[in-house]
DNA sequence: GGTAATGGCTAACGGATGTTAGTGTAAAGC
DNA sequence: GCTTTACACTAACATCCGTTAGCCATTACC
Protein backbone atom coordinates (compact mmCIF):
# COMPACT_ATOMS: atom_id res chain seq x y z
CA UNK A 1 0.00 0.00 0.00
CA UNK A 2 2.93 2.35 -0.46
CA UNK A 3 1.88 4.28 -3.23
CA UNK A 4 -1.57 4.96 -2.29
CA UNK A 5 -0.70 6.30 1.62
CA UNK A 6 2.78 7.88 -0.32
CA UNK A 7 -0.10 10.26 -2.68
CA UNK A 8 -1.75 11.67 0.40
CA UNK A 9 1.35 13.10 1.62
CA UNK A 10 2.65 13.91 -1.63
CA UNK A 11 -0.17 15.58 -3.12
CA UNK A 12 0.16 17.85 0.16
CA UNK A 13 3.20 19.09 -0.51
CA UNK A 14 2.63 19.45 -3.76
CA UNK A 15 -0.63 21.45 -3.32
CA UNK A 16 1.35 23.72 -0.62
CA UNK A 17 3.77 24.54 -3.59
CA UNK A 18 1.17 25.21 -5.94
CA UNK A 19 0.23 28.28 -3.37
CA UNK A 20 3.69 28.85 -2.64
CA UNK A 21 4.49 29.33 -6.68
CA UNK A 22 1.35 30.99 -7.22
CA UNK A 23 2.33 33.77 -4.89
CA UNK A 24 5.75 34.49 -5.38
CA UNK A 25 6.48 32.58 -8.98
CA UNK A 26 8.48 29.39 -9.18
CA UNK A 27 12.06 30.71 -9.19
CA UNK A 28 11.32 33.03 -6.52
CA UNK A 29 10.15 30.41 -4.24
CA UNK A 30 12.49 28.90 -2.25
CA UNK A 31 11.85 24.51 -0.99
CA UNK A 32 12.98 25.94 2.31
CA UNK A 33 9.80 28.54 1.89
CA UNK A 34 7.76 25.26 1.38
CA UNK A 35 8.65 23.57 3.96
CA UNK A 36 7.91 26.15 6.59
CA UNK A 37 4.75 26.24 4.80
CA UNK A 38 4.45 22.85 5.62
CA UNK A 39 6.09 22.64 9.07
CA UNK A 40 9.04 20.81 8.19
CA UNK A 41 12.83 21.16 7.52
CA UNK A 42 13.12 21.80 3.80
CA UNK A 43 15.26 18.83 3.36
CA UNK A 44 12.41 16.61 4.98
CA UNK A 45 10.81 17.29 1.71
CA UNK A 46 13.00 15.23 -0.73
CA UNK A 47 11.68 12.45 1.66
CA UNK A 48 9.00 12.87 -0.76
CA UNK A 49 9.80 14.64 -3.88
CA UNK A 50 13.11 13.68 -5.97
CA UNK A 51 13.49 17.20 -7.13
CA UNK A 52 11.94 20.93 -6.96
CA UNK A 53 11.14 20.48 -10.52
CA UNK A 54 9.35 17.06 -10.54
CA UNK A 55 7.08 19.49 -8.57
CA UNK A 56 6.13 21.52 -11.62
CA UNK A 57 6.33 18.88 -13.80
CA UNK A 58 3.57 17.51 -12.17
CA UNK A 59 1.23 20.66 -11.68
CA UNK A 60 1.72 21.20 -15.48
CA UNK A 61 1.59 18.20 -16.68
CA UNK A 62 -1.72 17.15 -14.85
CA UNK A 63 -3.56 20.17 -15.61
CA UNK A 64 -2.83 19.57 -19.11
CA UNK A 65 -4.07 16.16 -19.15
CA UNK A 66 -7.57 17.55 -17.77
CA UNK A 67 -7.57 20.24 -20.61
CA UNK A 68 -7.11 17.68 -22.99
CA UNK A 69 -9.85 15.69 -21.68
CA UNK A 70 -12.09 18.29 -21.18
CA UNK A 71 -11.59 19.60 -25.12
CA UNK A 72 -12.00 15.61 -26.70
CA UNK A 73 -15.40 15.59 -24.65
CA UNK A 74 -16.76 18.49 -26.44
CA UNK A 75 -15.08 17.23 -29.77
CA UNK A 76 -17.36 14.07 -29.18
CA UNK A 77 -20.35 16.34 -29.79
CA UNK A 78 -22.09 16.96 -32.38
CA UNK A 79 -23.31 20.55 -32.94
CA UNK A 80 -22.53 23.39 -35.06
CA UNK A 81 -19.44 25.31 -34.61
CA UNK A 82 -19.87 28.01 -32.38
CA UNK A 83 -21.96 25.88 -29.63
CA UNK A 84 -18.68 23.51 -29.77
CA UNK A 85 -16.53 26.87 -29.07
CA UNK A 86 -19.23 27.80 -26.20
CA UNK A 87 -18.76 24.22 -24.69
CA UNK A 88 -15.22 23.98 -25.28
CA UNK A 89 -15.06 27.76 -23.57
CA UNK A 90 -17.35 26.61 -20.74
CA UNK A 91 -15.36 23.66 -20.68
CA UNK A 92 -11.99 25.26 -19.93
CA UNK A 93 -12.45 27.46 -17.09
CA UNK A 94 -14.25 24.34 -15.62
CA UNK A 95 -11.60 22.87 -15.35
CA UNK A 96 -9.57 25.96 -14.05
CA UNK A 97 -12.16 26.59 -11.33
CA UNK A 98 -11.77 23.37 -9.91
CA UNK A 99 -7.83 24.04 -8.83
CA UNK A 100 -7.24 27.80 -9.69
CA UNK A 101 -4.01 27.89 -7.85
CA UNK A 102 -2.39 25.17 -10.25
CA UNK A 103 -4.43 26.81 -13.19
CA UNK A 104 -2.08 29.81 -12.36
CA UNK A 105 0.81 27.95 -12.32
CA UNK A 106 0.14 26.28 -15.28
CA UNK A 107 0.08 28.85 -16.91
CA UNK A 108 2.54 31.41 -15.07
CA UNK A 109 5.22 29.05 -14.83
CA UNK A 110 5.53 26.50 -16.96
CA UNK A 111 8.73 28.23 -18.75
CA UNK A 112 10.46 27.30 -15.92
CA UNK A 113 10.44 23.46 -16.86
CA UNK A 114 13.54 22.22 -18.06
CA UNK A 115 14.60 21.03 -21.79
CA UNK A 116 12.69 18.10 -23.16
CA UNK A 117 10.18 18.80 -20.47
CA UNK A 118 9.21 22.17 -21.63
CA UNK A 119 9.24 21.41 -25.37
CA UNK A 120 6.91 18.57 -24.20
CA UNK A 121 4.74 20.86 -22.34
CA UNK A 122 4.80 23.51 -25.40
CA UNK A 123 3.78 20.85 -27.67
CA UNK A 124 0.85 19.61 -25.91
CA UNK A 125 0.11 23.28 -25.53
CA UNK A 126 0.08 24.27 -29.35
CA UNK A 127 -1.52 20.90 -29.93
CA UNK A 128 -4.63 21.90 -27.25
CA UNK A 129 -4.64 25.26 -29.42
CA UNK A 130 -4.78 24.04 -32.81
CA UNK A 131 -7.95 22.20 -31.93
CA UNK A 132 -9.79 25.52 -30.54
CA UNK A 133 -8.51 27.01 -34.24
CA UNK A 134 -9.91 24.13 -36.14
CA UNK A 135 -13.22 24.59 -34.02
CA UNK A 136 -13.00 28.52 -35.03
CA UNK A 137 -12.24 27.80 -38.75
CA UNK A 138 -15.65 25.26 -39.27
CA UNK A 139 -17.29 27.63 -38.35
CA UNK A 140 -16.08 30.37 -40.25
CA UNK A 141 -16.27 27.91 -43.93
CA UNK A 142 -20.06 27.28 -42.30
CA UNK A 143 -20.92 30.81 -42.16
CA UNK A 144 -21.50 31.28 -38.46
CA UNK A 145 -18.72 33.12 -38.02
CA UNK A 146 -17.58 36.28 -40.04
CA UNK A 147 -15.36 35.25 -42.73
CA UNK A 148 -12.83 38.00 -42.55
CA UNK A 149 -11.71 37.59 -39.11
CA UNK A 150 -7.53 36.49 -38.12
CA UNK A 151 -8.15 33.11 -37.26
CA UNK A 152 -4.78 32.96 -35.22
CA UNK A 153 -5.12 36.76 -33.66
CA UNK A 154 -8.87 35.33 -32.74
CA UNK A 155 -7.82 32.11 -31.19
CA UNK A 156 -5.17 33.68 -29.50
CA UNK A 157 -7.56 36.20 -27.79
CA UNK A 158 -9.75 33.36 -26.42
CA UNK A 159 -7.16 32.07 -24.70
CA UNK A 160 -6.12 35.27 -23.18
CA UNK A 161 -8.97 35.96 -22.05
CA UNK A 162 -9.41 32.39 -20.48
CA UNK A 163 -6.01 32.19 -19.24
CA UNK A 164 -6.03 35.14 -17.00
CA UNK A 165 -9.26 34.17 -15.41
CA UNK A 166 -7.22 32.50 -12.08
CA UNK A 167 -5.82 36.18 -11.39
CA UNK A 168 -9.18 38.14 -10.95
CA UNK A 169 -11.06 35.42 -10.65
CA UNK A 170 -12.71 35.34 -6.56
CA UNK A 171 -14.52 32.02 -6.17
CA UNK A 172 -16.33 33.06 -3.20
CA UNK A 173 -17.45 35.65 -4.92
CA UNK A 174 -21.38 35.65 -5.85
CA UNK A 175 -20.39 34.67 -10.04
CA UNK A 176 -19.72 31.20 -10.12
CA UNK A 177 -17.64 29.78 -12.72
CA UNK A 178 -20.47 28.05 -14.73
CA UNK A 179 -21.91 31.85 -15.25
CA UNK A 180 -18.37 32.87 -16.11
CA UNK A 181 -18.43 30.43 -18.90
CA UNK A 182 -21.35 31.00 -20.33
CA UNK A 183 -20.69 35.47 -20.15
CA UNK A 184 -17.22 34.46 -21.40
CA UNK A 185 -17.95 32.26 -24.21
CA UNK A 186 -21.44 34.99 -25.08
CA UNK A 187 -19.04 37.86 -25.23
CA UNK A 188 -16.34 36.36 -27.56
CA UNK A 189 -19.02 35.06 -30.09
CA UNK A 190 -21.19 37.92 -30.14
CA UNK A 191 -19.38 40.75 -28.51
CA UNK A 192 -20.25 43.51 -26.21
CA UNK A 193 -22.78 45.42 -28.14
CA UNK A 194 -26.91 44.83 -28.82
CA UNK A 195 -27.25 42.96 -31.83
CA UNK A 196 -30.26 45.06 -33.60
CA UNK A 197 -27.69 48.71 -32.53
CA UNK A 198 -26.42 49.94 -35.57
CA UNK B 1 26.48 67.04 -18.82
CA UNK B 2 26.85 64.21 -16.43
CA UNK B 3 23.25 62.88 -16.64
CA UNK B 4 22.95 62.98 -20.52
CA UNK B 5 25.40 60.71 -21.34
CA UNK B 6 24.70 58.41 -18.74
CA UNK B 7 21.16 57.82 -20.57
CA UNK B 8 22.65 56.14 -23.27
CA UNK B 9 24.79 53.70 -21.45
CA UNK B 10 22.14 52.96 -18.74
CA UNK B 11 19.50 52.71 -20.98
CA UNK B 12 21.26 50.19 -22.60
CA UNK B 13 21.59 47.96 -19.71
CA UNK B 14 18.32 48.52 -18.77
CA UNK B 15 17.00 47.34 -22.41
CA UNK B 16 19.03 44.04 -22.66
CA UNK B 17 17.36 43.36 -18.67
CA UNK B 18 13.92 43.44 -20.39
CA UNK B 19 14.93 41.09 -23.05
CA UNK B 20 16.55 39.01 -20.47
CA UNK B 21 13.60 39.65 -17.79
CA UNK B 22 11.34 38.58 -20.55
CA UNK B 23 13.14 35.66 -21.54
CA UNK B 24 13.43 34.22 -18.30
CA UNK B 25 12.18 36.15 -15.33
CA UNK B 26 12.69 38.62 -13.02
CA UNK B 27 13.79 36.32 -10.22
CA UNK B 28 15.64 33.82 -12.93
CA UNK B 29 18.03 36.31 -13.83
CA UNK B 30 20.52 37.03 -12.34
CA UNK B 31 22.92 40.08 -13.02
CA UNK B 32 25.83 38.01 -14.20
CA UNK B 33 23.61 37.03 -16.30
CA UNK B 34 22.94 40.05 -17.53
CA UNK B 35 26.56 41.72 -17.24
CA UNK B 36 27.15 38.58 -19.59
CA UNK B 37 24.93 39.67 -22.43
CA UNK B 38 26.57 43.11 -22.22
CA UNK B 39 29.77 41.88 -22.26
CA UNK B 40 30.85 43.33 -19.16
CA UNK B 41 31.37 41.95 -15.78
CA UNK B 42 28.28 41.90 -12.93
CA UNK B 43 30.18 43.94 -10.81
CA UNK B 44 30.72 46.57 -13.61
CA UNK B 45 26.43 46.79 -13.89
CA UNK B 46 26.56 49.08 -10.85
CA UNK B 47 28.55 51.99 -12.50
CA UNK B 48 24.98 52.35 -14.46
CA UNK B 49 22.48 51.18 -11.82
CA UNK B 50 21.64 51.01 -8.51
CA UNK B 51 20.13 47.68 -7.90
CA UNK B 52 18.49 45.42 -9.92
CA UNK B 53 15.21 45.95 -8.80
CA UNK B 54 15.79 49.69 -9.79
CA UNK B 55 15.69 48.41 -13.48
CA UNK B 56 12.53 46.58 -12.99
CA UNK B 57 10.98 49.68 -11.00
CA UNK B 58 11.87 51.86 -14.18
CA UNK B 59 10.76 49.26 -16.49
CA UNK B 60 7.19 49.11 -15.40
CA UNK B 61 7.05 52.45 -14.17
CA UNK B 62 7.64 53.98 -17.31
CA UNK B 63 5.20 51.59 -19.34
CA UNK B 64 2.68 52.25 -16.82
CA UNK B 65 2.92 56.13 -17.77
CA UNK B 66 2.87 55.61 -21.54
CA UNK B 67 -0.17 53.68 -20.70
CA UNK B 68 -1.99 56.53 -18.53
CA UNK B 69 -0.87 59.28 -21.44
CA UNK B 70 -2.06 56.95 -24.18
CA UNK B 71 -5.64 56.79 -22.61
CA UNK B 72 -6.04 60.69 -21.29
CA UNK B 73 -5.75 61.28 -25.03
CA UNK B 74 -8.51 58.99 -25.54
CA UNK B 75 -10.82 60.25 -22.62
CA UNK B 76 -10.14 63.80 -24.40
CA UNK B 77 -12.11 62.95 -27.55
CA UNK B 78 -15.76 63.70 -27.42
CA UNK B 79 -17.21 60.25 -29.03
CA UNK B 80 -19.40 57.47 -28.38
CA UNK B 81 -18.80 55.03 -25.34
CA UNK B 82 -17.77 52.39 -28.16
CA UNK B 83 -15.71 54.81 -30.55
CA UNK B 84 -13.67 55.82 -27.12
CA UNK B 85 -13.69 51.93 -26.56
CA UNK B 86 -12.32 51.03 -29.83
CA UNK B 87 -9.79 53.77 -29.56
CA UNK B 88 -8.48 53.03 -26.20
CA UNK B 89 -7.86 49.41 -27.44
CA UNK B 90 -6.11 50.71 -29.95
CA UNK B 91 -4.06 52.93 -28.17
CA UNK B 92 -3.14 50.52 -25.48
CA UNK B 93 -2.06 48.32 -28.10
CA UNK B 94 0.17 50.98 -30.04
CA UNK B 95 1.67 51.58 -26.45
CA UNK B 96 2.79 47.94 -26.02
CA UNK B 97 3.91 47.37 -30.07
CA UNK B 98 6.30 50.21 -29.49
CA UNK B 99 7.90 48.13 -27.38
CA UNK B 100 6.71 44.64 -27.04
CA UNK B 101 9.85 43.32 -24.55
CA UNK B 102 8.88 46.42 -21.98
CA UNK B 103 5.85 45.30 -22.20
CA UNK B 104 5.82 41.70 -21.37
CA UNK B 105 8.25 42.45 -18.53
CA UNK B 106 5.23 45.40 -17.28
CA UNK B 107 3.00 42.62 -17.17
CA UNK B 108 4.83 39.67 -15.89
CA UNK B 109 7.28 40.71 -13.67
CA UNK B 110 6.16 43.76 -11.79
CA UNK B 111 4.87 41.09 -9.24
CA UNK B 112 8.29 41.33 -7.81
CA UNK B 113 8.81 44.97 -6.88
CA UNK B 114 8.97 45.33 -3.38
CA UNK B 115 6.88 46.68 -0.48
CA UNK B 116 5.67 49.98 -1.30
CA UNK B 117 6.67 49.82 -5.02
CA UNK B 118 4.59 47.42 -5.81
CA UNK B 119 1.60 49.21 -3.79
CA UNK B 120 2.01 52.24 -5.92
CA UNK B 121 1.96 50.35 -9.00
CA UNK B 122 -1.01 48.29 -8.13
CA UNK B 123 -2.74 51.51 -7.42
CA UNK B 124 -1.60 52.86 -11.01
CA UNK B 125 -2.72 49.61 -12.43
CA UNK B 126 -6.57 49.62 -10.88
CA UNK B 127 -6.91 53.16 -11.91
CA UNK B 128 -6.28 52.44 -15.67
CA UNK B 129 -7.97 49.94 -15.15
CA UNK B 130 -11.35 51.61 -13.80
CA UNK B 131 -11.26 54.51 -16.41
CA UNK B 132 -11.58 51.32 -19.13
CA UNK B 133 -14.54 50.20 -16.60
CA UNK B 134 -15.96 53.47 -16.79
CA UNK B 135 -16.44 53.70 -20.29
CA UNK B 136 -17.86 50.28 -20.60
CA UNK B 137 -20.52 51.28 -18.14
CA UNK B 138 -20.94 54.89 -20.11
CA UNK B 139 -22.27 52.47 -23.17
CA UNK B 140 -24.25 50.51 -20.84
CA UNK B 141 -26.19 53.55 -19.50
CA UNK B 142 -26.08 54.90 -23.55
CA UNK B 143 -27.99 51.51 -24.56
CA UNK B 144 -24.90 50.77 -27.00
CA UNK B 145 -23.75 47.86 -24.72
CA UNK B 146 -25.86 45.12 -23.73
CA UNK B 147 -27.47 46.16 -20.60
CA UNK B 148 -26.84 42.37 -18.64
CA UNK B 149 -23.26 42.42 -19.17
CA UNK B 150 -20.95 42.34 -16.01
CA UNK B 151 -18.48 44.86 -16.22
CA UNK B 152 -15.82 43.32 -14.35
CA UNK B 153 -15.77 40.18 -16.45
CA UNK B 154 -15.91 42.39 -19.66
CA UNK B 155 -12.73 44.46 -18.26
CA UNK B 156 -11.17 41.99 -17.11
CA UNK B 157 -11.48 39.92 -20.53
CA UNK B 158 -10.38 42.62 -22.36
CA UNK B 159 -7.47 43.32 -20.32
CA UNK B 160 -6.56 39.66 -20.42
CA UNK B 161 -6.69 39.98 -24.56
CA UNK B 162 -4.97 43.23 -24.32
CA UNK B 163 -2.13 41.83 -22.26
CA UNK B 164 -1.23 38.68 -23.44
CA UNK B 165 -0.41 40.29 -27.10
CA UNK B 166 3.05 40.72 -26.51
CA UNK B 167 3.46 36.82 -25.75
CA UNK B 168 2.49 35.60 -29.05
CA UNK B 169 2.64 38.80 -31.96
CA UNK B 170 5.47 38.50 -34.28
CA UNK B 171 6.49 42.55 -35.23
CA UNK B 172 7.55 40.87 -38.20
CA UNK B 173 4.93 38.95 -39.58
CA UNK B 174 2.24 40.28 -42.04
CA UNK B 175 -0.05 41.59 -39.53
CA UNK B 176 0.85 45.22 -38.18
CA UNK B 177 -0.10 46.39 -34.31
CA UNK B 178 -2.91 48.99 -36.01
CA UNK B 179 -4.08 46.14 -37.86
CA UNK B 180 -4.27 44.27 -34.53
CA UNK B 181 -5.43 47.08 -32.41
CA UNK B 182 -9.20 46.70 -35.16
CA UNK B 183 -8.93 43.62 -35.27
CA UNK B 184 -8.97 42.98 -31.71
CA UNK B 185 -11.41 45.86 -30.31
CA UNK B 186 -13.60 44.95 -33.29
CA UNK B 187 -13.56 41.21 -32.17
CA UNK B 188 -14.45 41.96 -28.47
CA UNK B 189 -17.27 45.25 -29.12
CA UNK B 190 -18.84 42.74 -32.17
CA UNK B 191 -17.98 39.31 -31.26
CA UNK B 192 -16.92 36.63 -33.71
CA UNK B 193 -20.71 35.59 -34.58
CA UNK B 194 -22.08 37.51 -37.89
CA UNK B 195 -24.33 40.23 -36.77
CA UNK B 196 -27.39 38.79 -39.15
CA UNK B 197 -26.86 35.28 -38.62
CA UNK B 198 -29.44 33.68 -36.13
C1' DG C 1 47.65 69.87 -19.50
C1' DG C 2 45.38 69.10 -15.50
C1' DT C 3 40.90 67.49 -13.88
C1' DA C 4 36.73 65.33 -13.79
C1' DA C 5 33.68 61.95 -15.43
C1' DT C 6 32.69 57.55 -17.58
C1' DG C 7 32.94 52.77 -17.78
C1' DG C 8 35.28 49.07 -16.90
C1' DC C 9 38.11 45.66 -13.82
C1' DT C 10 39.36 42.10 -9.67
C1' DA C 11 38.46 40.43 -5.19
C1' DA C 12 35.55 39.54 -1.86
C1' DC C 13 31.46 39.73 1.45
C1' DG C 14 27.56 37.43 3.71
C1' DG C 15 23.89 34.96 2.82
C1' DA C 16 20.55 31.98 0.17
C1' DT C 17 20.01 28.10 -2.91
C1' DG C 18 18.89 22.99 -4.18
C1' DT C 19 20.22 18.86 -2.67
C1' DT C 20 22.59 14.64 -0.32
C1' DA C 21 23.96 11.65 3.50
C1' DG C 22 22.98 9.61 7.39
C1' DT C 23 20.02 8.99 11.53
C1' DG C 24 15.94 8.43 14.46
C1' DT C 25 11.13 7.14 15.49
C1' DA C 26 6.40 5.97 15.47
C1' DA C 27 3.01 3.37 13.07
C1' DA C 28 1.60 -0.67 9.91
C1' DG C 29 1.97 -5.36 8.04
C1' DC C 30 3.31 -10.09 8.30
C1' DG D 1 7.62 -9.50 17.71
C1' DC D 2 10.19 -8.40 13.96
C1' DT D 3 10.50 -5.80 9.88
C1' DT D 4 9.32 -2.54 6.83
C1' DT D 5 7.54 1.93 5.62
C1' DA D 6 6.59 6.76 6.14
C1' DC D 7 8.18 10.84 7.70
C1' DA D 8 10.80 13.64 10.04
C1' DC D 9 15.46 15.40 11.72
C1' DT D 10 20.59 17.58 11.76
C1' DA D 11 24.66 18.69 9.33
C1' DA D 12 26.75 19.81 5.52
C1' DC D 13 28.03 20.36 0.43
C1' DA D 14 29.04 23.23 -3.51
C1' DT D 15 27.32 26.80 -5.95
C1' DC D 16 25.04 30.96 -6.96
C1' DC D 17 23.17 35.43 -5.48
C1' DG D 18 23.21 40.76 -5.16
C1' DT D 19 26.21 43.99 -3.89
C1' DT D 20 30.43 46.77 -2.13
C1' DA D 21 35.22 48.45 -2.10
C1' DG D 22 38.91 49.93 -4.34
C1' DC D 23 41.57 50.48 -8.47
C1' DC D 24 42.69 51.64 -13.46
C1' DA D 25 42.18 53.31 -18.27
C1' DT D 26 40.17 56.29 -21.65
C1' DT D 27 37.69 60.24 -22.97
C1' DA D 28 35.71 65.15 -22.46
C1' DC D 29 36.15 69.75 -20.62
C1' DC D 30 38.25 74.19 -19.11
Amino acid sequence: MEAVMNLSRKEQVIRKAAELFREKGYAASSMRDLAQKLGIEAASLYSHIKSKEEILRSLCFDMAAEFRKSLEEVERQNVSASEKLRLGIIGHIGVMAKDLTASAVFMNEHRHLSGPYLRDFLLLRINYINRFKAIIEEGTKSGEFKENIDTKLSVMTLFSSLNWMPQWYNPDGKIDSINIGQQLSDMLVNGLKKQNAQ
